[in-house]
DNA sequence: CGATTATCTCCTACGAGATAATCGGTGCGGTAGT
């Protein structure tokens, strides 16, 4: 018997002390707990956790939990194991000791009063046979994947592991929840297909911050950027981030705001576990004015007072930036968000994204693969082929997405074809996925060079239809200088396909109209990523037609 | 792709300017060495 919506209050208020819901909370817990899968995308703070979190005490059985960093696994399962007062969460990885395994699966095994209701896991550790094996014998409630953007920005080359997780949901067969804060229609639409979701409920809170007040300027030289970011940075009132891109520059604002007096540190990855730690408990109790950081700072990260969110350079994707600047303003107050911008620092971004992949590699695994007539696990793989287990996620990944090799939870099963047809495809595949990416990038651009309002910019990325101008931000300040009226606005110039409506073009196929901007039209086709094209040329060739 | 650093060139030698080489982000896990 699935728990009922009022068994699920219950355990809510009995368990963690929740009496109140937020919209769409109460929704997404019933249809976990009924079996259904659900992408649940609401704001850091809006009570995500709750989501699974509930359901997994109301069901019989443990919740599998991935979630990319160990650090938030412990926050997630200290808080979980401190409300039912005991044990009921674990957090497993490579640097617990054998004997804590011991005891977590002999909790998650057995059943009753001292059950482990929760197991969090890295995508690292679901990867290994043992562990996946050890997972498919136990009675799951629900699979859940925490900060579930990470399939999409980490899995395709980063951490490929979180690509083999459909072969976790295939084989627990149990509803998967799946969470994220931020998530554009290209994104969710990768996270169901990746994670093989059916039939999922979508919970969205929407993406609107109103207290954020938008701005971003351009600079043509690195210095004249640099002294505008440290003049400003200095002289806006605290706490507050500069995302800078590099851990160099990190360093140098954090000296360079020191030496005007504020407290300022720097924040990356190659810093020390303990001054990392530190930093972020500073900063959390207003004990620094700025943390200078790279894209490291961030997750996991609920400050309620963030008053300002600086960006020395723009991020990879506009899914990224929202991310960032979400953190500033949770309260509520306003919030100033700043992009600083030159067109050449999409160089780096740029440099970031191009992973030719390795044709050598390729060509060996699927030989390999296509050696064995039976399904082959991945550790029988990585004997055979003496390559770390991470590079061959990645390898196999690609040649199963390419189409050239089958997953399954028995193993690798290669299809009929030569290996050089393979590799091809594979380097196909690659390539499609990078145009995808620079046209993401684009999109940055655009936000960063646009004359319009930078609020519904955002909005439209985001899939939501936004027809007023905000009246907060710098666009929307600048055309009421100039004596325009704000409130409806009357459309740009002509728009022939509704927002969010599904177009096709000849060449490029199926895609979604996403905005209008300044007499063009953003098209983002599902094999190609975004287009932006004029909308008199649209319409002169008949470019787009309406699904 | 672009910025920074290292090396080369000029030939009185210095140091300036040109040219070449290098570097750049996210975290897991495991390994080597205390």
């Amino acid at each position: 018997m699935s728990p009922s919506r009022a068994d699920l209050q219950r355990t809510a208020a009995r368990v963690f002390g929740w009496e109140d819901f937020r919209p769409g909370q109460l929704e997404a817990m019933e249809a976990a707990s009924t079996g259904r899968d659900v992408l649940c995308i609401m704001p850091t703070g809006a009570g995500k956790s709750a989501v699974y979190q509930v359901p997994a005490m109301a069901m019989p059985g443990t919740a599998v939990v991935i979630s990319p960093l160990i650090a938030l696994q412990q926050d997630q399962a200290d808080a979980i194991n401190e409300a039912v007062g005991r044990t009921a969460a674990y957090v497993l990885n490579s640097a617990q000791s054998q004997a804590y395994w011991d005891e977590a699966w002999a909790a998650a095994e057995g059943d009753g009063a001292g059950q482990a209701k929760f197991l969090f896991l890295g995508p690292e550790q679901v990867a290994r046979a043992e562990v996946a094996e050890r997972l498919r014998a136990l009675d799951v409630s629900l699979v859940v994947i925490d900060e579930a953007h990470c399939v999409s920005a980490w899995g395709h080359d980063f951490r490929p592991d979180y690509l083999q997780l459909d072969l976790l949901v295939k084989a627990l067969e149990r509803p998967v929840v799946a969470l994220t804060a931020t998530a554009s229609p290209p994104v969710r639409a990768e996270i169901v297909e990746q994670l093989g979701m059916r039939n999922e409920l979508q919970v969205s809170l929407g993406f609107d911050r109103p207290n954020l007040r938008l701005s971003a300027a351009r600079h043509e030289n690195p210095e004249d950027k640099r002294r505008a970011i440290l003049a400003q940075t200095a002289q806006l009132p605290g706490p507050g981030l500069l995302y800078v891109a590099t851990r160099r520059e990190t360093e140098e604002y954090a000296q360079a705001l020191q030496e005007k007096g504020l407290r300022a540190d720097a924040y990356h990855s190659g810093r020390r576990h303990e001054d990392r730690q530190q930093i972020h408990e500073q900063f959390l109790n207003d004990a620094l004015d700025v943390v200078v950081a790279t894209t490291a700072f961030g997750m996991g990260i609920d400050k309620p007072n963030v008053r300002f969110v600086v960006h020395a350079d723009v991020p990879d994707s506009v899914d990224s930036y929202y991310q960032e600047i979400g953190r500033g303003g949770r309260d509520g107050e306003p919030c100033g968000i700043f992009l600083h911008y030159r067109p050449e620092d999409l160089g780096l971004r740029r440099f970031f994204a191009a992973k030719s992949p390795n044709e050598e590699a390729l060509s060996q695994v699927f030989k390999v693969v296509k050696r064995h007539d039976a399904p082959v696990s991945a550790d029988t793989l990585r004997q055979d082929l003496d390559i770390s287990a991470r590079r061959l996620s990645g390898q196999l990944s690609l040649l199963e997405q390419s189409g050239s090799v089958q997953a399954s939870g028995a193993g690798y099963t290669a299809l009929p074809v030569t290996a050089a047809k393979a590799v091809q495809a594979a380097v196909e595949f690659a390539e499609k996925r990078e145009n995808i990416d620079s046209s993401r990038l684009e999109m940055m651009r655009q936000y960063a060079e646009t004359g319009d309002c930078r609020r519904r910019f955002l909005l439209n990325y985001f899939g939501e239809d936004a027809p007023d101008m905000c009246g907060n931000c710098d666009n929307c300040e600048r055309a009421e200088e100039r004596g325009e009226e704000l409130g409806p606005q009357e459309p740009a110039g002509e728009q022939p396909f509704p927002l969010q409506s599904e177009v096709t073009h000849a060449e490029w196929g199926r895609g979604m109209v996403m905005s209008y901007d300044d007499g063009t039209v953003t098209v983002l086709f599902d094999s190609e990523g975004y287009k932006t094209l004029s909308v008199d040329v649209v319409l002169e060739k008949e470019l787009l037609r309406a699904q």
